[in-house]
DNA sequence: AGAAAACTTTTCCTATAAGACAAAAGTGGT
DNA sequence: ACCACTTTTGTCTTATAGGAAAAGTTTTCT
């Protein structure tokens, strides 16, 4: 046989073959070192890569786990996350508005990697607002607050506010109905990060950071 | 060949075979309607269902396809992930070193919180530190960095060295060496979230900070 | 109810493909 | 060019996939 190419890659993705060659380069293993890792033969992950066989599920399970890798993550041909592009970025102390409301000011970290999928940002939340439950809202993924400066009260449907300083944290389950308050009159500066539910989606994950941004406020 | 069950089924949870048989049967479907949606024979269906193969790559695509199920959440065996107890936790200015090397001292943020997928640490980078390459690690997943005092600089295998000042943050891919240096010889403080390869492990999420915290430093 | 019919699933057998082992080919460094 | 190391390519064994018959299940009819 000569290349599956066509059977089992996605139409324009990368094959499995050349995924399991990605990853296992971007740890700067060998074959010998994963195969020691996995169980499975030299051969046979020279032959998965080089997409010249199909590999049984029970041996994909052993090649994620050798490639310390879900196997959601595995199979789901997305594009190239261990090669190429970038696979770092830096923001400056972030002096651009990402979005604004009345209730908060928004600026987004390390907006220029496409690719991640945890969502920086850092929330002004605004002191002059009038009631605190109007701003509920719920939304999927996880989140985690950290606080910068002043002090806020996060107000959840399930338990009782929670007033937390500089230097003190949250994380949370953003399906509850959550929202920040600002307190001693003062705006209060958060570093939040935003993990969506989807875990491999990578453009959703785009689209997923609009869709809270545009409703978290 | 009897039962495969020890080979891919993961501990506990589901094999692959009872969980494509409820998906059939929630469905509505005999085995012939999704042999003529997936393009398999009855026969292969029957041994998937009863965990008596382990099917290839190629036809667990064409399964999913004919499942209507995405190949990620096919193959992943993931138990009722709904269930809850706690869904919100805070920390205080955290005062505990959660581990301490010559390089850097750790400390959990929201550690009470077991199901989260996000880990959250602050990290003090020490400023009495020998050789900067000798630090550098790579692990799996992505980190993001928020200096929060102080000054770092960030050094990995691919880029040259970034200078972040505080209030300056970073994302990057962890499968990448790097390595973080404190500037100007004063200890630097960051915020660091680090978000593990495996979207649905709770319980390894867990072992996984663990395994990048010996790791780290 | 009982029996036949229609349908669904499992089992057997064969062809074919995947996996292990070992040898050959390719790479990089001195 | 040599050596150590990594990867690919054969050959053989073992397992998966397909086809058809057997076994099991449900429906229908009298």
């Amino acid at each position: 046989m000569d290349d599956l190419r066509t059977e089992h890659g996605s139409v324009n993705g990368p094959t499995l073959g050349t995924k399991v060659r990605a990853l296992r380069k971007a740890q700067g293993n060998t074959l010998a070192e994963v195969s020691e890792a996995t169980g499975l033969s030299i051969s046979a992950l020279s032959k998965i890569e080089n997409d010249q066989v199909s590999p049984t599920f029970a041996n994909l399970m052993r090649l994620a786990e050798g490639l310390q890798i879900s196997l959601g993550d595995l199979v789901t041909l997305k594009e190239d996350e261990g090669n190429v592009s970038a696979r770092m970025t830096f923001s400056r102390k972030s002096d651009t508005v990402f979005r604004s409301t009345p209730k908060y000011d928004m600026y987004a970290l390390c907006s220029e990697l496409r690719r991640k999928r945890m969502t920086p940002l850092i929330e002004r939340v605004k002191a002059d607002e009038p009631s605190p439950l109007d701003g509920m809202v719920s939304h999927s993924g996880e989140e985690f607050f950290f606080v910068l400066n002043g002090a806020i009260e996060v107000h959840t449907e399930h338990y009782s506010p929670v007033r937390l300083d500089k230097g003190d944290s949250a994380y949370l389950d953003s399906t509850m109905a959550h929202t920040l308050v600002a307190l001693d009159g003062k705006d209060a500066d958060i570093l939040m990060v935003w993990l969506g539910p989807s875990p491999v989606g990578q453009e959703d994950g785009a689209s997923m950071a609009e869709a809270i941004l545009n409703q978290d406020c």
